[in-house]
RNA sequence: GUGAGCGUAGCUCAGCUGGUGGUAGCUUCGGAUUGUGGCUCCGAUGGUCGUGGGUUCGAGUCCCAUCGCUCACCCCA
């Protein structure tokens, strides 16, 4: 019996890599434009780092970790989320120190042992941003706009919607409106029951249409905000209309991590079966502090990398893996050791090139060489490595003319990437 | 953790109410008169029918168990 990779966890083939590739490349150039820096961080941290910040009674806490006891007894986590991460290397590092205002970026893997489906994997990928030391609400307003350029230069559409959750002055107050009318509302269903005492908040996002007409109304977070977080969220609307972003406020909307406080939002497609957000984050203003570090404020957003990759797919928008420059021929024993020197030649002058070693026949090679997409074949024969010459051929247009070898390797390798290029 | 569906070649799949596994398509490899790719044609490689039991003269097909995958619930990127 062979060994199969873990449950909910996939490897990223050629024929896939290409797609993420292109994800990750426009991400990148993106967070570029808007001034971040790449952060890279461990996988693995102590478990209290993720309680502490996540929250002990959410799902992921609760039953979704990779937790286990390491060699030295201590209790470790795979990363169910970067925030956490991040945040504990921007106190750790001092990175307050450096800039008030800290924007970063990472790219990397998450865990969760959850039941796989469409769009979610125990091992999924997250492009994660954070920006610490400004609760400017236009930054939440970048943060959806950093967002929304990415998903428009992948080429791909979602809607953007937003909520504030207040912040720990003026939520209790809605909490306890919220329980109550719950508590009034008798024909909900029993999931809505159920998590009516866990996480009542959670209950307005029920997908029961019956539930949700109960809903309608119900009490609604904005009418609860405090003049401050009424501002906060006013502005950033404003800021968007500034952006000519568009937006649906949705007030029902909320997060699965503990730490969010304000803004929230999410960016929603149908198109990934039960899974609707390829994008979500929201702000957590208490959060660094709570961790041990500085009083300053925080936002952030992570987008699915196999949700985008995902729907690239779905709309055909997958990408062909480059071809090669050139594709050395060559047939016997002196062409291929002349060709094997050649082609490492090719290499050193900056080309694309490889050759075959399996002795094929002229027409195998040939054929080889068409299925490597190569733009260009040097067939080096005997009788015109006799008469020190090769056949360049175009294989495109499939002109071919000699090519006088002259001088050594390296000399032939320059001349093909000056005429090849 | 709960539920449903599905496991036949590297991939996509035929295989009827049980009666010998398919000249199947794609891929891979080779060939179509001496040394020229893509298109076409020909040929070859490739399988303990997920695994283990059971029923039967006989099981890819029916039954049970088990493993795996997929989708959905919960929850989430």
């Amino acid at each position: 019996m062979s060994i199969n990779a873990l449950k909910g966890f996939k490897d990223i083939v050629p024929g896939e890599v290409e797609t993420w590739q292109f994800i990750e490349k426009t991400a990148r150039d993106i967070f570029h434009r808007f001034d971040l820096a790449e952060i890279k961080v461990p996988i693995l941290e102590k478990t209290d780092l993720f309680i502490r910040s996540i929250g002990d009674t959410t799902d992921i806490v609760e039953k979704e970790m990779y937790t286990f006891i390491d060699r030295n007894g201590a209790s470790l986590t795979l990363r169910p989320e970067g925030t956490a991460s991040v945040l504990r290397a921007y106190i750790e590092n001092g990175l307050l120190a450096k800039k008030t205002v800290q924007k970063l970026y990472t790219i990397g893997p998450m865990f969760r042992h959850e039941r796989p489906q469409k769009g979610r994997l125990r091992q999924f990928h997250q492009m994660s941003v954070e920006v610490l030391g400004s609760d400017h609400p236009r930054v939440d307003a970048e943060m959806m706009a950093m967002a929304t350029l990415i998903m428009r230069e992948l080429g791909l559409s979602a809607s953007l919607e937003i909520n504030s959750l207040g912040c720990p002055q003026c939520r209790p107050a809605f909490n306890k409106a919220l329980l109550d009318f719950l508590h009034q509302t008798e024909s909900i269903c029993d999931d809505c029951r159920r998590r009516r005492e866990t996480n009542p908040l959670r209950v307005l996002d029920c997908k029961s249409a019956h539930c949700q007409e109960q809903y309608l109304r119900s009490p609604s977070i904005l009418d609860f905000l405090c003049s401050d977080c009424t501002t906060h969220f006013a502005r950033v609307k404003e800021g968007l209309e500034l952006l000519a972003i568009p937006y649906r406020v949705n007030s029902f909307m909320v997060r699965g991590l503990d730490y969010y406080t304000r803004t929230t939002f999410e960016l929603v497609t149908g198109d990934l079966g039960a899974q609707s957000a390829v994008g979500a984050g929201g702000r957590y203003d208490g959060l660094v502090k709570q961790l041990g570090g500085p009083d300053v404020p925080g936002i952030g957003f992570a987008m699915g990398m196999e949700r985008l990759a995902l729907l690239l797919e779905q709309q055909g928008k997958t990408l062909a893996a480059p071809g090669l420059d050139l594709y050395v021929v060559a047939l016997g024993s002196a062409a291929q050791s002349k060709g094997f020197a050649l082609t490492q030649a090719l290499r050193h002058a900056g080309l694309t090139a490889t050759m075959d070693y399996q002795d094929r026949s002229l027409k195998n090679q040939m054929k080889q060489a068409g299925k490597a997409m190569a733009r260009f074949a040097l067939i080096m024969g005997e009788e015109e490595l006799a008469r020190g010459e090769a056949v360049l051929r175009n294989m495109e247009s499939s002109g071919q003319v000699p090519f006088v070898l002259t001088g050594e390797v390296g000399t032939w390798a320059r001349e093909l990437a000056a005429k090849v290029i």
